[in-house]
RNA sequence: GGGUCUAUAGCUCAGCUGGUUAGAGCGCUGCAUUCACAUUGCAGAGGCCUCUGGUUCGAAUCCAGAUAGACCCACCA
């Protein structure tokens, strides 16, 4: 009847399509299909969210770690939960823009040619047409996720919630708008948090730039890698312990290229041992040198625009991008005989942003932010409280530590494709805000709003086609969804992807009425990698403590990066990326499965997954086809009346039959045990183990040679289904095909099988 | 600079509160094919458990140090 090979392409197709017919992801339904079959539920509920992929890319491997959720779903909803994996997808901002700024590239055009409202409905076009792929990709892998309740990012109910949320804290005191020093990145155009940048090693040249002490023949030099920036230098700073310059400290000296006169001020932030101990002092464009300028009470000089360009020198570097500026100031400092020295081998830590590794400049920009204290505060106490579970102690210290750390948190991006911030600015009170826009005929203008009045164009005209404005920190606003009135101007910055995905929990469970906010909140299991630990479940906690009291999951599953065979990291450069797609295809989903699951420890920081071992688990996948085949064989053989498995079979038992048992009814423990204490590779080690080398080598070897067939067949059997139950949640797919042709009591689908105990 | 983790077979890793002869998968070697399965079976080789000390009747396991590697956070111009 069964196929001599097991054929993954043609079964799990099928079956999951079977799983969908019969609407078992539902819980609503599941509920129904135990009741049908005079199961009882458990009166308890088992909810699980799925981090939201980006709904326009497809999936790579590190979603293969789905199947932890899947894995841990599958295993309450047999145990007679009320289960519910709710899936959903992200619109992820930032990176879904520049994907299509590529796009838009390679035809020859940039963001610059669109309003605000035509680039957001072209990307979201964009995504909703590849939005289809990510979820087909999932259901391959076997995700049992109710997909009636699947949940974008952008959908209606959860800006609403977002913006709610936003009201929340506004009314609270919590949000601030600020001018402050921030992480801009000139190519992307957008602000950055401190978690969304990194350091790089970069060699560069360190300049020696002399300084003159007023009345003086005195010069102090001070070492740099940004000699572009001295235009905007207020003061030099020593450390007051710094014999050298202990009689410099108070004197004033010249700026080499203003010739503007600036102080010399002592602070312990100098270090005394680098370069020559003195430091320049640009407040507009360093964030220590912002600690400090504060401090002094210095001028704050910007003299980077938004391109990256310079300005405001009133010297030829105006205009230059930070690059060439920087050799055409070397020039300048050279001719004036003011350039010392250069180190043309100095490494240093350049600051990047995460994604293309360009450089930051920080840049001081009005912003939102966010008053963070209170909340981490609370979340604090809850993650020492135990309110919410971590797999490892060290994922709640790393977690503790951050929050202990926090600081206020920027949540403008200057990007269209996000959830705007629902701001609105009176420009009738407030007329220097600064717009970009297109006009009627599509030209582009930047330019003082004062100005582009009094040039003729109307607020009306300005806010079609808008494209950025800059409104000073003190400008008058109201928080609206919609246009307030005629004299309005939108905000154009929108929210951090993770101001929107850190409230996760409530927008897909609708908050705070919905019915599944109120059956499934908190939710029981959050598994995600450690690397956006920060970024996404501390902000998670943060929010639903906030608006909730409650933490919004009681068990935190922190899974490691998936590498390649050798413990590598899969990137494009090293040519070693695998795509989940082409394994599921070569070796079937059940196999990819396993690979994560038991192949390698998930809980630790890395685990490497291998071809061979895929391939291994496909094996495993036909040895217990072929088990089945087995079974199936003697059945027929036997004149068909193979007894169930009872108290009548069991008393007929033999030694090896009732040693078998007793192993099964040990491994039945120890399986429930390892998912008790999260070890799911123990779990999958555990049946993998005894199905292939206990019951397949050696009880059905024993079974082929036993007189008293129907009694061994019985135990077989019993034992053998008994295993499947356990592997469902591994192996969906190859269990539940097996499953329909076993010869069994009930007709149940293994689905929603009882759970062995 | 602050913090964390790791080191066990050729490779990837288990080994949990110390306790017989240190385990698995893959790989390797030899043998077996009209048998449910060659996507298989049987047998086998292969380990100074990184090093040095310490605690202990007993250490892969606990402690200290060394060495090597990985990561997180902060960042010095």
């Amino acid at each position: 009847m069964l196929d001599k090979r097991y054929d993954h392409n043609q079964t799990e197709q099928e079956i999951y399509q079977l799983w969908l017919d019969l609407g078992v992801f539902s819980p609503e339904r599941q509920i129904a299909l135990l009741e049908k079959h005079g199961i009882k539920p458990k009166n308890k509920t088992f909810s699980v969210l799925m981090p939201p992929p980006n709904a326009n890319a497809p999936l790579h491997m590190g979603h293969a770690t789905y199947t932890i959720q899947d894995l841990m779903t599958r295993y309450k909803r047999m145990q007679g939960f009320k289960t519910v994996y709710v899936p959903g997808t992200d619109h992820a901002g930032f990176e879904t823009q520049v994907v299509y700024e590529r796009l838009l590239k390679k035809q020859q055009k940039s963001r610059f040619d669109f309003d605000r409202k035509t680039l957001f409905e072209d990307i979201l076009a964009f995504v909703k047409e590849n939005s289809g792929v990510a979820i087909q990709q999932l259901k391959r892998l076997g995700m049992s996720a109710d997909w009636s309740r699947l949940t974008f990012m952008l959908d209606k109910q959860v800006i609403k919630t977002v913006y709610d949320t936003f009201k929340k804290l506004h009314e609270d005191g919590l949000v601030y708008r600020d001018f402050y020093l921030v992480n801009y990145s000139p190519h992307h155009g957008t602000t950055f948090s401190n978690l969304e940048t990194e350091h790089i090693e970069k060699t560069t040249c360190l300049y020696f730039v002399n300084y003159k002490v007023k009345n003086s023949e005195e010069v102090i030099t001070v070492a740099t890698v940004r000699p572009e920036t001295i235009f905007a230098d207020t003061a030099i700073a020593v450390n007051p312990q710094d014999k050298r310059y202990k009689k410099l400290v108070d004197k004033t000296v010249i700026n080499p290229l203003t010739g503007k006169e600036m102080p010399v001020i002592a602070d312990d932030a100098v270090d005394m041992e680098f370069g020559t101990g003195a430091l320049k002092i640009t407040p507009g464009h360093d964030f220590t040198d912002y600690e400090i300028g504060k401090k002094h009470n210095l001028e704050i000089i910007s003299i980077i625009n938004l391109e990256g360009k310079l300005q405001g020198t009133g010297t030829e570097v105006d205009g230059l991008r930070v690059k060439q500026a920087r050799e055409k100031t070397v020039e300048i400092l050279k001719e004036k005989g003011a350039l010392a020295r250069i180190n043309e081998n100095y490494v240093h830590n350049l600051l990047v942003d995460y994604k293309d590794k360009l450089p930051i400049e920080p840049m001081l920009l009005p912003n939102w932010f966010v008053r963070v204290d209170g909340m981490a505060q609370q979340t604090i106490r809850a993650v020492e409280e135990n309110k919410v579970k971590f797999n490892k102690p060290v994922w709640k210290k790393e977690m503790l530590r951050w929050l202990k750390d926090i600081r206020d948190w920027p949540i403008s991006r200057q990007i269209v494709f996000g959830i705007r911030i629902p701001v609105w600015y009176n420009v009738e009170e407030t007329k220097n805000v600064f717009v970009t826009f297109l006009d009627n005929q599509g030209n582009s203008h930047e330019l003082l709003l004062e100005n582009a009045l009094t040039e003729g164009f109307t607020i009306e005209e300005i806010r079609e086609g808008l494209q950025k404005l800059i409104a000073p920190t003190n400008a008058k606003y109201v928080i609206a969804e919609e246009l307030p009135g005629d004299s309005y101007l939108p905000e154009t910055d929108t929210f951090d992807t993770w101001f929107s995905s850190g409230q996760w929990p409530l927008t897909t469970l609708k908050y705070p009425d919905g019915e599944d906010f109120k059956e499934f909140f908190p939710t029981s299991f959050m598994d995600t990698m450690w690397d956006i630990l920060f970024f996404w479940i501390a902000r998670m906690l943060m929010f639903s403590l906030y608006l909730t009291e409650q933490v919004p999951f009681r068990q935190v599953y922190i899974h490691g990066m998936v590498t390649d065979e050798h413990g590598q990291k899969m990137s494009k450069s090293k040519g070693n990326v695998i795509n989940p797609m082409d394994f599921i295809e070569k070796y079937g989903a059940d196999a990819l499965r396993m690979g994560i699951l038991v192949g390698g420890n998930t809980a630790a920081r890395e685990f490497s997954l291998s071809e061979d071992k895929v391939r291994g688990y496909r094996n495993f996948a036909n040895k217990i086809w072929n088990m089945a085949r087995f079974i199936l064989g003697m059945v027929e053989q036997s004149d068909k009346s193979i007894p169930n498995f009872n108290e009548a079979v069991r008393e007929k038992c033999t030694a090896e039959d009732t040693k078998i048992l007793e192993e099964l009814a040990i491994l039945i423990t120890d399986v429930n045990n390892s998912f008790k204490r999260l070890r799911f590779t123990d779990a999958g080690n555990a049946i993998y183990h005894f199905m292939w080398h206990r019951l397949a080598d050696e009880y059905i070897e024993h079974v082929k040679n036993r007189e008293d067939k129907d009694v061994a067949l019985s135990v077989l059997t019993y034992c053998y289904n008994t295993c499947l139950k356990l592997l469902h949640p591994f192996m969906p797919f190859v269990t539940e095909k097996i499953w329909e042709n076993m010869p069994k009591e009930k007709s149940i689908p293994l689905i929603i099988a009882p759970w062995p105990k």
